[in-house]
RNA sequence: GGGCGAUUAGCUCAGUUGGUUUAGAGUGCCUGCCUUACAAGCAGGAUGUCACUGGUUCGAGUCCAGUAUCGCCCA
């Protein structure tokens, strides 16, 4: 590219669009086994078919590209392993929807088998969406591993895993109660279950007891269930109830006849103390109907409309049933009250309907023997949690960890890989679908109608990726993985089993770390979501920004797992940081006359570091300083730590600083200096490249590719900076911090003078250090628009000068005409003020015999040099405003 | 009901093991600049009882306890 040709803003559709491509072409991304190299492995979280791009994933995206160009310029054997889900419900709930708009179909019209080609038509055609989008942000996933949970080798990893566990007792089929939710006619897990607090009623109905006038008042939430009602409980030391204890209730409406029964599960102090017993609507209730021998009765169809066992309110839908039953129930004054009443109520976390309490025959994991060595490698640390808040989170949830009910009834997902004789009702559990029965030998065989929670065949992902249950290269050379990035909302749903997967089928550990991202959240803390519409599409931020601007903006942001307040505006400061970093680049390619970096940039200037000038060491001290501690940070999960400390490093030291200080180099005569001073300024510019590449990779690479030699490889692939200790140099960069105050200081009282900007002004500074002094001279002529520099350990000070101290440094500025006494009066005032603050605060504590007994020598060393030293100061600073009186 | 967070400048947030921090950054605000890399920029300036109360300590934004407000998770 010819100089001409680089903008004055940077353009970054083009480059991105670009750089992505020779990345992908040249196959930067592909990991293989290469056991010359430490591998490295992330596996993606993978996201559904059926979603798009949002925040979220493209923070968490960010963060594992982050770690894996890291680990790939630090010479490792990176595997960013990608995939998507099969989203059981929420996929199937997408296709049938379209059927239906489309159509005018359900899924029942066209049948199982014909849908289930539909759901992959639709995948084919649709289910890449997210992937192209990762590719925008830049993801340097391994594309030619791609998974999908349903391909045919995870597929057969689900099976193996369901019929091993059912052959080691893990795996059962029982009737129990269920989360039900009846718009997508399937048992749920607890997990999707989402409960939320919800203002409800609490009715109170009167049934009357059999053979007497009396009658027990029980509270519901739910009245609707009573149709189900085999009992009435209450608390055995309940005084109120002893003598009902034993007798026959009457079942309003359908004046079933059920005990009064006595149980310590029952609270005295909720409602009345007495409660209705539904074992067929309630978990606790159908506990209870088992210890006291009860039969369910279910009253609900699987859609939520009520059964023939509702009586008059069969067919009614469980909410008009509810307001029916209700209305009867007042008709004949057996409502006793009704009262408001705060309760949760779970909901679909897929279509967010009411979930109903259902009984119902299922398939479960014991889940005890698989948690309980997963609970163990996080408390002895096996595996990190950062942050690691989620430690307690995860235990806790381990801890009251219940069985996990893994049947849905839906067509899209695994079939249960379970057999039924139809002639003798034997059950085989098998791998391959068997002929005959082998009880009876008929070959009259249907297969479990339900297919298994999606969350079954990501638990596997880790490994069924990487080729599982074949003993596969890939498997021994990748697992375990590295580390784990993702929300925390998944912890129980994802995290949690694939740490218990990982242990019971390879005998070893997923991942080593766990990354937990915060949450992307609204201007207003609230959580991004479609239903509120105040989502920010990720995409049309990278068109209007560029995709290293989101990812840069999202970085800087958020601190290790803290939720992140997002408004559009914040993308600026990725864009502007990125237009900062090509303008630097730009101007110092300007400055390459010949425009060949080939010649421009040698690295001898190495060898002889002392022959450089200050500014060049120190910009080399503190580059290399960084290098140390961008690494450190990375390493460590310090994200935003590092990338807010190259921010400030590239910005505030080398752009204004270094890059001003060679200025006067670059306009002289003297073409070594020249040359050298763009060396420095070029070496230190393709190290800022390399540290910011994992954040922001697409423009660094372009960078790069205008400063790289022709030998060296694109920058992707290119080796990680080295700290080398050889460059940091102490003395040198103080005596740099020296410079940089008197330059401000000199700018403070320019800017607080109203001195224009282009008018030079003198400088006398006295000061026993002339050396130092004289040897920053051409820097504060430069960068503080003096014109004339006078030094000396006697020079007295010209009248009408304002005047400032830098450590034992006395500058004066000769302002005649400019001056304003009052204004410098009040400048000098305010300095001695805070002056003599700090010597009081010093004095203080070195007054204090307790600190002086108990605190160590060097604090209290230090307490005594600044106070020393600010006092000197002080001094100078009341002659100066006293000779501003004289005057 | 149980648990976990958060509370620092107008706004968004850093601040690892208590003392090198006179409590920082970005943004916003005020003043002055189109200074031949960058106005998406440059120079300068103002702004904080670190939620409250108590405790530990020579020393607390940082550790402990309690309170308040907000948020999240589990039942």
């Amino acid at each position: 590219m010819n100089t001409q040709e680089l903008p004055k803003i940077y353009a970054p559709e083009e480059i991105e669009r670009k750089w992505y491509k020779i990345w992908l072409d040249s196959g930067y991304f592909q990991a293989k086994v290469n056991n010359d190299k430490l591998p490295y492995c992330i596996v993606i979280p993978p996201p559904n078919v059926t979603d798009k791009l949002h925040m979220g994933h493209a923070y968490n995206n960010t963060i594992q590209d982050i770690f894996i160009r890291f680990h790939r310029m630090q010479g490792y054997e990176t595997l960013w392993l990608p995939g998507t889900d099969h989203a059981g419900i929420a996929t199937q709930n997408v296709v049938e929807r379209h059927l239906k708009q489309k159509e005018h179909k359900t899924r029942h019209d066209i049948g199982r088998e014909k849908f289930v080609e539909r759901v992959w038509e639709w995948k084919e055609k649709h289910g890449n969406i997210i992937i192209d989008q990762l590719k925008k942000i830049g993801c340097s996933c391994d594309w030619s591993r791609e998974r999908f949970t349903m391909d045919e080798e995870l597929s057969r990893a689900v099976i193996e895993v369901f019929c091993s566990l059912y052959e080691k007792g893990l795996i059962y089929r029982g009737e129990y109660i269920i989360n039900w939710c009846p718009r997508c006619t399937t048992a749920l897990s607890d997990e999707e279950a989402i409960h939320e607090d919800h203002e409800g009623k609490l009715w109170y109905i009167r049934y009357p007891v059999k053979d007497t006038e009396k009658s027990i008042v029980v509270a519901t939430t739910r009245p609707e269930t009573m149709l189900g009602d085999v009992a009435v409980a209450v608390n055995p030391n309940d005084t109120r109830y002893k003598k009902l204890v034993g007798k026959t209730a009457i079942l309003p409406i359908l004046e079933r006849e059920i005990p009064i029964i006595a149980d310590e599960y029952v609270d005295s102090k909720f409602g009345t103390g007495a409660v209705k017993i539904t074992p067929a609507h309630d978990p606790n209730d159908f506990e209870i109907g088992r210890r006291h021998n009860l039969k369910p009765i279910n009253v609900m169809n699987t859609d939520g409309t009520m059964n023939e066992n509702a009586g008059m309110f069969k067919d009614y839908d469980r909410f008009r049933c509810r307001d029916a039953l209700v209305k009867q129930l007042e008709s004949q004054k057996l409502l006793e009250k009704t009262e408001k009443h705060q309760h949760a109520i779970a909901h679909c976390q897929r279509c967010s309907t009411l979930v109903e309490p259902y009984l119902s025959k299922q398939w479960f994991v014991k889940i005890k023997p698989l948690a309980e060595p997963a609970m163990k490698v996080v408390q002895e640390g096996k595996i990190t949690f950062h942050p690691s808040k989620w430690i307690k989170v995860y235990i806790n949830w381990m801890e009251n960890i219940r069985d996990w009910c893994i049947s849905r009834q839906l067509w899209w997902g695994h079939r249960i890989p379970v057999y039924y004789c139809r002639d003798c009702d034997n059950m085989m559990v098998r791998r391959e679908a068997p002929q005959r029965c082998d009880s009876c030998g008929s070959s009259n065989i249907k297969q479990d109608e339900d297919v298994l929670d999606t969350w079954f065949s990501s638990w596997l992902w880790p490994f069924s990726t990487l080729g599982w249950p074949e003993k596969t290269p890939e498997l021994r050379y990748f697992y375990p993985t590295h580390t784990l990035v993702t929300a925390a909302d998944i912890i129980f749903f994802w995290v949690a089993r694939m740490i218990m997967a990982g242990i019971e089928f390879m005998d070893e550990v997923p991942f080593r770390k766990v990354y937990f991202n915060g949450i992307i959240r609204d201007e207003q803390g609230q959580k991004m979501s479609k239903s509120l519409g105040n989502g920010i599409d990720p995409l049309e931020m990278v068109e209007k920004y560029s995709a290293d601007a989101v990812r840069f903006s999202l970085m800087i942001l958020s601190a290790e797992g803290q939720d992140i307040n997002l408004s559009e505006s914040k993308f600026e400061i990725g864009r502007n940081f990125s237009n900062k970093l090509w303008n630097a680049f730009r101007f110092l390619r300007l400055s390459i006359n010949e425009n060949d970096i080939e010649n421009a940039f040698k690295e001898s200037f190495k060898h002889d570091l002392a022959s450089l000038e200050s500014s060049d060491r120190w910009i080399l001290s503190r580059y290399h300083r960084i290098v140390l501690d961008i690494t450190g940070n990375i390493e460590s999960f310090r994200l935003n730590e590092a990338i807010e400390k190259l921010y400030g490093f590239f910005w505030h030291e080398y752009c204004d600083w270094y890059l001003e200080l060679i200025k006067p180099r670059l306009y002289g005569e003297d073409k070594t200096a020249r040359d050298l001073a763009i060396c420095i300024g070029v070496y230190v510019l393709r190290g800022i490249s390399k540290l910011l590449h994992p954040f922001i990779p697409f423009i660094t690479e372009e960078i790069w590719h205008h400063i790289k030699m022709q030998h060296e490889p694109d920058l992707i692939v290119s080796q990680w900076p080295e700290y080398e200790e050889s460059f940091i140099d102490d003395e040198n960069e103080k005596s740099l911090l020296l410079v940089q105050e008197l330059i401000s200081a000199i700018r403070n009282i320019r800017g607080e003078m109203n001195v224009p900007p282009n008018k030079k002004a003198k400088l006398v500074i006295k000061t026993t250090e002339q050396k130092i002094a004289e040897s920053s001279q051409i820097y504060i002529q430069k960068l503080a628009q003096i014109d004339e520099i006078v030094i000396g350990p006697a020079v007295s000070k010209p009248k009408f000068s304002a005047t400032t101290v830098i450590r034992n440094m006395e500058l004066f500025i000769p302002l005649e005409g400019l001056i304003d006494i009052d204004l410098e009066r009040t400048r000098l005032s305010k300095e001695i003020d805070r002056l003599e603050a700090q010597i009081e605060s010093a004095d203080k504590k070195l007054m204090n015999n307790d600190f002086l007994a108990k605190a160590p020598q060097d604090v209290i060393d230090r307490e005594k040099k600044k106070k020393d030293d600010f006092k000197e100061i002080l001094v100078k600073f009341k002659n100066n405003l006293q000779s501003l009186i004289d005057n």
